[in-house]
DNA sequence: TTATATGCAAACGCTTTGCATCACG
DNA sequence: CGTGATGCAAAGCGTTTGCATATAA
C-alpha cells in the first residue's frame, strides 16, 4: 500500500527516510481533491493515519516542492496553495476556480512568445509562470445542468 | 506638482479625496525604482513629504490596485510585491530579477494558446496570469560589461 | 549507533481590524 | 458640517525556528 503512493515512491527513490510523518503527509496529500494549503494537509492528517505537527507539514511540503512533486500556485486572491504534479518537464497548471482541482498543461508553445518579448524589451528571460483559472468540465456540468 | 503625478491625477479623476496621506503614498510609490512592498512604501514615506501609517499604506495600495494603477506580482520566492502600471487593457509584466524594475508587455497573442488549452482540457478559462522574470538591459550591461 | 526527522511552542513577518479622531469637500 | 479617511495598537494568519526528543537505517 505504501509504495503504490507516487509520493512515497518518489521519496524512496530519492533515498529519503520513509518516516511515519512523511507517510502520513503523503497519504493526506493524496486525499486532497484540488489545491490545498498546509492547514488542509494538517486537517487531513488528523482524519488519516497519524497526526502530524505543523512544522513537519511545512517541512514536508518544501521537500516535495524541491522534488517537483508539488508546486505552489498563487491564487488570484493572493493566497498560496499547492497542487500535486508529475515531476516532468516544464509545465503550467489550470486551476478550477470552483472546486480547486488542477490539471497540468505542458509548455504550450509559449517559447515564440517569450522570444518576442525578449526581443522587444531587451530582457533576457530566466523563468516564467503562467497560471490559468477557470471552470473544469465537472463544475460546468454541475452548475449549468440544463444548458450546454 | 501634485496633478502631474499620474497616481494623484487618477485619484482626482476618480473623484476620490486627495488627502495628505494619499498624496504622500503617491509620492512614495513614484519614488520606487522597481517592485515594492508595503514596507518599502512606508520607508519611502518616512523620507518624503509625510509619515503615513501602515494601515493607510495597505488601504492605499488596495485602492490603487482596484484602480488598476498598481498590480501585485508574486515573486518566485513567494513574496508579494507590487508594481505600478498603466490602467490599460489586459497585460503582463516582465520583472528584472536583479533590480526589480518591471515593464508591461501586453497580451502577446496568448489567446490562441488559451483557446487550445480550453479545447484540450474542457475547462472554460476565466482569467490568466503570466509572469516573466529575467534580467533587464541595464543589469545585463552592468553585470557583464566586457562581453555582449 | 548516529545522523536525521519530529514536535512543540515561541517567535516572526505581513496584513487586517476596531475604534476614536481628524479633515476633505 | 457630515461622511469618509487616518492612525494607532492589537489581533490574526500563515510560516519559520530553536531545541530536546524520537527514530529510521
Amino acid at each position: 500500500m505504501s509504495l503504490q503512493n507516487p509520493i512515497v515512491r518518489a521519496l524512496d527513490d530519492a533515498g529519503l527516510r520513509l518516516t511515519q510523518a512523511r507517510l502520513a503527509v503523503a497519504d493526506a496529500i493524496g486525499r486532497q481533491e484540488g489545491h490545498f494549503t498546509a492547514e488542509d494537509v494538517l486537517a487531513s492528517s488528523l482524519m488519516g493515519r497519524r497526526r502530524v505537527g505543523r512544522a513537519t507539514i511545512f517541512r514536508s511540503i518544501e521537500l516535495l516542492t524541491d522534488l517537483g512533486l508539488v508546486e505552489r500556485v498563487d491564487l488570484p486572491s493572493g493566497e498560496h496553495a499547492y497542487v500535486t504534479c508529475e515531476p516532468a518537464a516544464h509545465h503550467h497548471h489550470i486551476v478550477c476556480s470552483t472546486c480547486g482541482r488542477s490539471v497540468e498543461v505542458g509548455e504550450l508553445g509559449l517559447e515564440p512568445i517569450l522570444g518576442s518579448v525578449a526581443a522587444s524589451t531587451g530582457f533576457t528571460i530566466e523563468s516564467h509562470r503562467l497560471e490559468l483559472f477557470g471552470r473544469c468540465p465537472d463544475c460546468q456540468a454541475r452548475l449549468q445542468p440544463t444548458r450546454g
